[in-house]
DNA sequence: AGAATTTATAGAGGGATGTCAATATAGATA
DNA sequence: TATCTATATTGACATCCCTCTATAAATTCT
């Protein structure tokens, strides 16, 4: 089952008790998100006008070898959070506005009223 | 400088890139929910009614060892997303809504028009 | 075809992390 | 004070993860 899947069918954390399953594969998200090369990753892909990032700009932006960020970049596509295409030489890597929609509706919290 | 502090005055990431000094901080919270027995702890406190939720009914929910939820516990806490407070021989474990609130606002992405 | 460029993969090393058993601490109760 | 319960801390171990170098794969240009 894809991740953005079971994001879609999750309620929100403060709802009711999230259940193992789900909780093991939203975990796996948070977890892509818990590291800070891969956080600024896409905040400069989610951010970036036009939507789509050349890898080559991405490692541009980080003193870390080119592998390195090929790894990052693969987690990050691994669990739904950007997509990548490729075209002529370059790979354009694009965020998947929905996952992080559903992110962040899974933490929202009812106003306390 | 407290997480929360860093959380309250970070725009979304969608907004423009996140500098190296805030991603840092912020991965740590994110690295928190990174682990599905955390999430699942956050989400058992978050939606408790009465909005508190003792040690010991945590550990009852899971079949980890005793000092492993502490741990886990532990980490949330650090991270300024649970607070606790001792009451007799029991501890209370309670949600920092504003937390999760910013989180969520931090993941927010405009809708695409 | 051969060379240059861009990105991905493989493998290794060192440090971080989740878990547990054992023990310590804090509070209640006898 | 002694003891029992609830929670936290310590220390150890196995596994995971971030990073690197080396290399492969894909594409373009001579």
């Amino acid at each position: 089952m894809e991740l953005l899947e079971i994001l879609e069918c999750s309620p929100p954390l403060a709802r009711e008790p999230l259940d193992a399953e789900r909780a093991a594969a939203l975990s796996q998200v948070f977890k892509a998100l818990g590291d800070p090369v891969r956080l600024r990753i896409v905040s400069i892909v989610a951010s970036h006008a036009g939507g789509e990032v050349c890898v080559c700009d991405i490692t541009g932006a980080f003193e870390l070898s080119q592998p390195t960020i090929s790894h990052h970049l693969k987690v990050l596509k691994e669990v739904g959070l950007l997509t990548s295409e490729r075209r002529a030489s370059w790979v354009y890597y694009r965020l998947v506005p929905e996952a992080l929609g559903e992110l962040s509706a899974l933490l929202n919290v009812p106003a306390t009223a």
